[in-house]
DNA sequence: CGTTTTCCGGAAAGCGTTTGCCAGGACCCT
DNA sequence: AGGGTCCTGGCAAACGCTTTCCGGAAAACG
């Protein structure tokens, strides 16, 4: 029996075969444990069945659903999913880029929003149009200087949500934590909470914007400087959960009750806020929802489907106990 | 000038090309951006540079950890690391390691223990033979019952030396937190313990002893409940490090402090529990050089040079401050 | 200057699939 | 019974690269 008649059970080709020898194909291929060569599959002009997914970090829970997402809609439709970790390093990313290029990846989702470096930007332009130009999907699932099909969760009115529920508490005096400059969601969450004060006419104190890391401990360690500093706050908005988290934490170690000396918010509402002490007030981010769309997406577009792409997903505030009245409290810094 | 040529550039060939010729060459795939198709490198015999590495669940710190140190050796011997979560299901596991092979991943790498599950061994078996009679090099990281070259940490003698303290300490009633009962990680932690415990002449109170994940909460929950009902123990012993967070959690919770009225202990040394409160006492599995180590294996096995690997490497106890001495404080269970 | 050696580039086979094309046989119809 | 249709299955090209084998040119040698 010949090779192209095995290539046709396997793809259930449209060209028919005789059931008999179908079964007499599969049983041979159940005898020899066979199992088709995906290089050779994918050199003969298919698809390879190859998503590349670039992440930040694949530590942080935050990227974790979206890939989670990204997963519930790419395993049934038998993809592997590869996810590369760059950890914000632009050197790595692109050379993921070109390694999935080279792969022949069908498709590349990036998720973690664009490293604005000089330079970097051009480059990985280059690779994305030369992955299009070979018949890739990418799509961004964050805000992107890079022109292709996006879906972003659209945190602004979440953020503005969230500034007018802690005005309504009282609040007039802020402290916000960033994440690197160079990371436009960072940019663009810290732009949310700076117009949505500016209509209630509050300005931010320069000295209470402290941009480090995204990460935990760089916001538990820029809360004790604040206050260490003697700077007046009585909340803080930190720019993702995990900063929130280790505001949490270093909150306590001051001796600072929450919420009631001092409110704390994140951004994204991840798996663990709603078990921390207190739970955490945040801008719920429908991780997994822009994983799934993302995938969706990044299908209709190899399969050349039209696809009613919604380019944001809303995100609301979810109020739970880290946030309350202001002036209830000793003032913070007081111990 | 023709491809063969190109390809002699690309790969530097023994065979000796003109050094304007390779200029040339070199000038053009830099002009037009050309990048080589990995399948078709694959395909035409030559290595993949792709290699498989199988962890439990890449959200734990732990396999994070392991998967940094293999990448530190990978990444510049031109590797490209797919790292595959089974979350501990057999089925994509299996599923997995099939792709693997249909790719032709040069290695695999399994990290996570075995999965126990009747059946699920023979299968791995075949797959793995058959990746390694193609050529493929395979390596465990953990016990498993597949009889392939691995490097394991040796947990025992460094279980050994924890129990020897917090013996010394005057600890004589612990409780233990074990892990899923299918995985032969948590089963040789456990039994390890055991005799060790033995060796002093003291048995485990079977109430004492909490199989569940290998998870923060379950851990947390499960301390909660064993307090609830009343089992007297000095010190809770956590089979990983995740477990032991949560039960410090957990106490802080109950009103328990550490280790005050309550000794904790955990197993890996994650890099969270220097910064925990109290930092934890614990067995520094050297996770890092795990991953080095077994990827330099992979690499050995794949150029058959014979590499002195060691079979298991050294754990030793870690004590901090969440172990202390037993009956200084009121006991557990009052508030 | 002829011969041997060395150096370098080209031609072509092969890697394991997919797929378009073709042909043999079964079947149907007149 | 003969011719036309289907239904199947085989053949072979193509995918993009590596690598072996060859041959021509240049260099070295006597």
């Amino acid at each position: 029996m010949s090779i192209g008649t095995v290539s046709r059970v396997l793809n259930n080709s449209d060209h028919p075969v005789h059931p008999a020898t179908r079964e007499r194909v599969l049983a041979a291929i159940r005898a020899l444990d066979f199992e088709p060569n995906a290089l050779a599959r994918g050199l003969s002009g298919r698809r390879t069945q190859i998503l590349g997914v670039v992440v930040h970090d694949i530590t942080d829970d935050y990227f974790n659903e979206i890939v989670r997402g990204i997963d519930e809609v790419a395993r049934p439709a038998g993809y592997l999913v590869l996810v590369l970790s760059s950890y914000r390093d632009p050197e790595l990313e692109l050379d993921y880029v070109r390694r999935m290029r080279s792969q022949h990846a069908d498709g590349i989702i990036f998720v973690g929003g664009g490293l604005q470096v000089p330079g970097h930007v051009d480059r990985l332009r280059r690779q994305v149009e030369a992955i299009e130009a070979e018949g890739g999907a990418v799509v961004m699932l964050a805000p992107n200087d890079l022109p292709w099909p996006s879906i972003v969760p659209d945190t602004d009115a979440g953020i503005a949500e969230l500034v007018e529920h802690l005005v309504g508490l009282g609040h007039r005096s802020f402290a916000m934590l960033t994440g690197p400059d160079h990371l436009k969601t960072s940019v663009e969450r810290a732009a949310a909470f700076r117009s949505a004060l500016a209509r209630h006419g509050i300005a931010l104190d320069p000295r209470a914007v402290v941009s480090g890391g995204f990460e935990r401990l760089q916001a538990a360690e820029a809360l004790e400087r604040l206050v260490e500093q003697g700077v007046r706050f009585t909340a803080v908005v930190c720019l993702n959960d995990q900063m929130a988290v280790g505001c949490l934490q270093a909150a306590r170690r001051l001796g600072l009750r929450v919420p009631r000396d001092l409110s704390v918010t994140g951004i994204d509402d991840l798996p663990v806020t709603e078990l921390l002490d207190p739970p955490l007030t945040t801008v719920r981010v429908p991780m997994r929802e822009l994983g799934r769309r993302g995938m969706e997406l990044v299908l209709s577009r190899l399969e050349e489907r039209p696809f009613e792409a919604p380019t944001a997903l809303a995100c609301e505030l979810v109020v739970r106990g880290s946030t309350g009245r202001v002036g209830r409290g000793s003032r913070k810094g007081e111990r």
